[in-house]
DNA sequence: CTCGGAAACT
DNA sequence: AGTTTCCGAG
């Protein structure tokens, strides 16, 4: 719900044993390696510094050799349907995460966030956010970073409330496939929900969600090539700065 | 440069 | 599925 569903996605989900490139974008950008991708003036986007030099971190990561910006740039246009991204027009090799709207589009009260910053003080990679961590804690009071994305949080339940054991679940008892390890290690609380609760954030059913549509959305494209103009017409309502 | 179709790859 | 590779079009 604090998300878009793809930030939930573990880096090295079960299907496919790579990483993803936003991952690896996400990876370089919180390194503040800098040289190559650095984050840009608007909260979330980032500009590429030198695609070539970024293809070929990618390539050695992929184990592409002759990786190049026009390839790694065609995988950053197919996720503009996953709605992982979207291009910052008119300016070059800019693009934008799509978390940044969707927070505060459902949240206008919260405070614009200065993002200057080229690293966040703690970790927010899966490997090290398998632990509570308090600093965790402190820096979501002053929510601020793209980076700090849930990954492997568990995602917060759709419904309102519910019995207290099952705030840990999606489903309770959890799933087969569900690494408890994982899960289990994020207790006494769940920060993701620690955060809505400290924030005061309003409660939405899940059909208020654009989240939830924008799902559906993707549910029709997954089904075949239906209506577009219609499903244009959807993307507007959530994304009027992903349009032109 | 940027876009997106098409086909191939893992 | 998520790219990688190739490419014609704007």
């Amino acid at each position: 719900v604090l998300f878009p569903d793809w930030a939930y996605k573990p880096a090295w989900s079960p299907g496919s044993r790579q990483v993803q490139l936003w991952h690896f974008l996400l990876e370089l950008l919180g390194r503040g390696e800098g040289g190559a991708i650095t984050w840009g003036s608007e909260w979330g986007e980032f500009v590429i510094k030198d695609p070539e030099r970024l293809a070929k971190l990618w390539g050695e990561r992929k184990g592409k050799p002759h990786m190049n910006y026009d390839k790694l740039s065609r995988a950053l246009r197919y996720y503009y349907n996953k709605r992982i991204l979207h291009k910052t027009k008119g300016k070059r090799f800019t693009y934008k995460f799509n978390f940044n709207k969707l927070i505060l589009v459902n949240y206008p009260s919260l405070p614009t966030c200065p993002q200057n910053t080229t690293s966040v003080p703690f970790s927010v990679f899966p490997s090290q956010l398998s632990f509570y961590n308090p600093s965790i804690d402190r820096a979501v009071h002053s929510i601020c970073h793209p980076l700090l994305m849930p990954y492997s949080f568990p995602k917060p339940l759709p419904f309102p409330q519910t019995h207290p054991i099952q705030r840990q679940f999606p489903l309770f008892p959890p799933p087969s496939g569900t690494n408890l390890s994982e899960v289990s290690c994020l207790s006494p609380v769940n920060p993701a929900l620690q955060f809505t609760q400290t924030l005061n954030w309003p409660v939405k059913s899940s059909a208020e969600w654009p989240l939830n549509r924008v799902m559906g959305l993707q549910e029709r494209i997954r089904s075949g090539p239906q209506d577009k103009s219609h499903d244009n017409q959807e993307d507007r309502k959530i994304f009027p700065e992903a349009m032109h």
